[in-house]
DNA sequence: CGAATGCTTCGGCCGCGGACGAAGCATTCC
DNA sequence: GGAATGCTTCGTCCGCGGCCGAAGCATTCG
């Protein structure tokens, strides 16, 4: 055998996400977020019951991690090795029969600036991410994060209002691993509040049908002045 | 959607390799070898009419490329992508459900050195690679490997003769991403020379009912001399 | 040419597993 | 307390798909 690893094991990982209705789920969460199982059945588009076996099926294969948490459950992707599988196979999966993709100039202004769900990736997410943690606002350890004292000042002081964003259940800070720097962006509610700034601002721009970012001259200069990055 | 890519793409790919018998006749791939559709019978464990219909199936989803050549049926992966996936879903897919797996000395060994179908892999396989790349006998552009007139002199010194290994389909020399080490050893019939070379020297050892390779004492003069690589 | 080999197509069997709704816990709300 | 919500368990159904053997094409061999 070529693989170290018994036949069996690459079958099982695979017949998990081989399912349409996990699959949907799975891609539903990664980004990272943690969702309800309700949510989920929503997206996968098949019954509650229905969601909660494939839920469990995907627990067991230590695909999801879940979390109990009052009457809700909360589901995220376990480990970023599944992330990172997922990724590679959604690549590998396009134009399977097809030959290639013109990768072109969309995939590179992709990886510069990019919306994922409600927070920034791309160049640009994991430049703001690093220059939190240089200038002391956040704290990264392993998988979580936590905004400082000092933090929170210097996100008020950029028209960031994280207690007014309500009691929701959602994490305040959560990282994200970036699909194509490797490393990590932020997620969770100051990542959305980040990228919500930053549209309202006028710093970056949406663009209609792509999950590409446009970085206008103010934003350049904005994520200069405040967070000292430069985007290539 | 999180993804750029539609839902049923992944389900589609990773279902098609969600089956033990197709799982099986991927992995016996992995290295780049065309195989024909009765080995891949016989290693699947299926009958020939199964292997038929998994092989069309297996072609019909851009995961394998057959080539029809006499009253054979040779059978290779199709694209560099897809020998990515599997690699990466592979390392996803240990210890799905376990926690940690006791790596243990075994496993250390194989990170060492082992065999992959006819060539070598593990830290060894890497450093020769990496060796030959710097003394430039060969060169590895993108998913490609070329020897350089240098390199078939260097090889020949070593012992090897590619030109006589015949006017064989297979590609001369061809990379693997290695499991262990996220870096590339050398495939193809150049990997192939390298390791019945090796074998013949007396370099390494072949230990029964495992893949790993032992480096004899000869070996390590032998490879730090030839190709100055140090095997921890 | 006929016989042997390699693979595919066809027909039929069978079981896995994905689907749902109803009922059962658990938690929260009023 | 009772009602509403969120999720799981259970029972059941049903269809997809993997499996095989026999027969059917190809190709090669003698």
């Amino acid at each position: 055998m070529s693989a170290i690893v018994s036949t069996t094991t690459l079958a099982e990982f695979a017949s998990l996400l081989g399912d349409p209705a996990r699959a949907s789920i799975v891609i539903a969460l990664m980004d990272g977020r943690a969702l309800t199982a309700g949510e989920l059945s929503w997206i996968a588009g098949v019954s509650a019951s229905t969601t909660s076996e494939h839920l469990a099926k995907l627990s067991a294969g230590g695909i999801i991690a879940v979390e109990k948490q009052g009457r809700h459950r909360y589901v995220r992707l376990a480990r970023p090795e599944v992330a990172a599988a997922v990724e590679v196979m959604m690549a590998a999966g396009i134009d399977g029969p097809r030959r290639y993709r013109p990768v072109g100039p969309r995939d590179a202004t992709l990886r510069t600036a990019r919306s994922c769900y409600d927070h920034m990736a791309g160049r640009l997410g994991v430049g703001i991410a690093a220059a939190l943690v240089r200038c002391e606002a956040i704290r990264l350890d392993d998988a979580a994060a936590a905004l400082t004292a000092h933090g929170e000042r210097f996100l008020a002081n950029f028209g960031i209002d994280l207690a007014g964003s309500g009691a929701s259940k959602r994490p305040l800070c959560r990282t994200c691993l970036d699909w194509s720097e490797r490393r990590p962006h932020l997620a969770g509610r100051l990542g959305a509040a980040l990228f919500s700034r930053s549209l309202a601002l006028g710093w970056v721009g949406r663009q209609s049908g792509t999950r590409a970012l446009a970085i206008t001259p103010a934003g350049r200069q904005g994520f200069a002045g405040v967070f000292g990055i430069e985007i290539a």
